[in-house]
DNA sequence: CTGCCACTTCAAGTCGACTTGAGGTCAAGA
DNA sequence: TCTTGACCTCAAGTCGACTTGAAGTGGCAG
């Protein structure tokens, strides 16, 4: 298949293609003319790249857990990635709860919310940071 | 309070306290020579800047938060903010699953595993996306 | 009064994952 | 055969939140 196919089937742009070829995620059977040709099967191996991403992996950890035949992935690495998400989910779900007392409070302003103040004092001592792999999720502009 | 006292009581370097004040999250209170003094009360604002991060605001959002006189954050905004978080958590949380899933699962490889295929399925629908506001949190190189 | 050096400014660099733009190529349809 | 235009390459730009570097300044200890 051409890359325009794998693009329409994938939904990765044909951009995406070329630069995940450059570094190494992906590979083209050969070329008709100037154009690449796909084989099938990297399709597969493109929704393994996306769960990847999803999973907080970079781009160079996935290739270097793709390089070799098949998925080859230590399953380390897989916990160690599941208790980061663990961690996040923590957080984040600290943050959600602490959002939402924030908007039904009735304290006349925040700073006069008890809970308010209890996360404001996390954020301040560190214990919720903002930075970090983005293991980012859809983004609806709103 | 000079800058690098505020520094060293917020943990912000200096820098990004400057680039916050460019960004006009926060105020100096004046100069000694061409060094900005600061206000006690730049610590909380500080505070509340870290928490629109860690809750996935951008700068911007947050310098429009903070604009007038104190934290007055539009309830609805921290709502929908709250939205986003569960949304997110949810996807973390099923990427997480899947994760441990994968790492424990007895199958000769990843493809052969049930759990691992649907997880993939829902990589490549797009159900799950690498992409969005980093709701990062503390990145512990790893 | 002088020198130190922590502060200052402003421009440019960084990181990751792509996207975009300019200019070039070539398989296929008319 | 000629034209078309989807594909190609390579360099540079984008985004957000900072950091870094070079060059300048001035408060204060000595």
């Amino acid at each position: 298949m051409e890359i325009s196919d794998v693009a329409k089937q994938s939904g990765i742009p044909a951009s995406t293609l070329r630069y995940y070829e450059e570094r190494g995620l992906i590979r083209s059977m050969g070329r008709r003319g100037l154009r690449r040709l796909f084989d099938e099967d990297v399709l597969e191996r493109l929704g393994l790249i996306s769960l990847g991403r999803a999973a907080g992996f970079t781009l160079d950890e996935i290739a270097a857990m793709m390089s070799e035949e098949g998925p080859r992935i230590e399953r380390a690495a897989l916990m160690s990635k599941a208790d980061e998400l663990d961690e996040k989910i923590r957080q984040m779900t600290i943050m959600r709860d602490g959002l939402r007392h924030a908007a039904n409070c009735r304290a006349p302003s925040h700073m006069e919310c008890p809970s308010f103040r209890r996360i404001l004092r996390a954020a301040m001592t560190g214990r919720i940071s903002a930075k970090g792999n983005p293991v980012g999720l859809a983004n609806r502009k709103g």
